[in-house]
DNA sequence: TTTGTACCCGAACAAGCGTTCGTACTTAAT
DNA sequence: ATTAAGTACGAACGCTTGTTCGGGTACAAA
């Protein structure tokens, strides 16, 4: 229907599965069954569709923070809800979110300066409600910046694994992967 | 001194800011004051240079695991074992770790295989004593697979944070991190 | 029926890529 | 003094890249 959403949708796909850099015009036109010409009746250039794949993520989890912060609740239910947001999106759009993860460094100028202060914006209000945990002792006396980094990295396997070998369903793994950051690997009281 | 050695260490950098596809030839000539056709003098091809260092690192990480393999001690102390060898080389060798893993994609085949297997043979050893305390009740009764690649994951940010906002010295972000890790986020009994 | 708009294509462009080739120059061994 | 090996270079090759251009077709509005 809408052949430029198909055409976005797609290059999500390839620029997953080869790289933005190793993703051609050709290859992409092909799956939308255009020639590589074509494309360029939807769009202006290649760039522009990883910005837009960018700036669209960003937007996602910025309204979440914004949610969150507004909540009436403890620094350690507020981390399990972006946790937990961060894993549904994981599970339900692992494609966009490999992009956004790992090809955002294709981005040329200013749209790459601009996608890195909006994700220094986003971390620097998660590391504001770590902090606070920190503080009121809720959390363990750990710098916050080391917490902000390791929950987020330690998430970040979630989109590769779409259909490896985690035979979980949703529900499951998402409570088990918050357990485990949350309570840690060892087994208290033993 | 040693030409090649140069050529190499300077690629794993070029590697790591630019990505394998975007650093060319004559971007590696340059930093080592070269010609682009002169590197062929020391190399037979480009992504000769990416095999090795991912081959080594691969033989740098299998060893490891030998000698944790042969510890006589709990999966605890083992798990403990592994992490900290992994954040001290995130620490100690960035760069190639950061090759290692985000650019072995581009490895052509056969290395691409190989480079697989080794890693599904590492992360099988790794598992294993991850199930192991699991087994015993050491550790809390989570999917080991979810276990392993939280672990993993969990430390992959170190190596792209060198010089980034973590005023720590080595041992104590080690630590924490592992604490982390091993304990989680909340503060127990309260 | 004419005009306009949206879409699609083949051909071609300039630029960049990894790599090869022929040829020098330097240095050490014979 | 002669050979051989090692290293460096400029030029060029074949290929792929993103993108442009001019011309074509389809369809709806006037």
């Amino acid at each position: 229907m809408n052949k430029k959403q198909e055409i976005y949708d797609e290059a999500a796909k390839l620029f997953q599965e080869k790289g933005y850099g190793a993703a051609s015009m050709r290859d992409l036109a092909e799956r939308v069954h255009l020639k590589a010409s074509s494309l360029y009746s939807h769009i202006r250039k290649k760039e522009e569709i990883l910005e837009k794949i960018c700036a669209d993520l960003a937007v996602w989890f910025t309204e979440a923070m914004e949610r969150v912060e507004e909540m009436e609740a403890t620094p350690r239910e507020k981390v399990r809800e972006l946790l937990s947001f961060h894993i549904r999106t994981a599970m339900d759009d692992p494609t966009s979110i490999t992009v956004f993860s790992d090809e955002w460094k294709h981005l040329e100028e200013p749209y790459r300066s601009q996608f890195l202060a909006s994700r220094r914006d986003y971390e620097e209000r998660f590391r504001r409600i770590i902090q606070a945990g920190v503080s009121k002792g809720e959390f363990r006396p750990i710098d916050p910046n080391i917490i902000l980094y390791t929950l987020l990295s330690g998430i970040r396997w979630l989109h590769h694994k779409q259909r490896l070998p985690i035979p979980q369903h949703r529900e499951g793994l998402e409570m088990q992967v918050i357990e485990l950051l949350l309570e840690g690997l060892s087994k208290k009281n033993q």
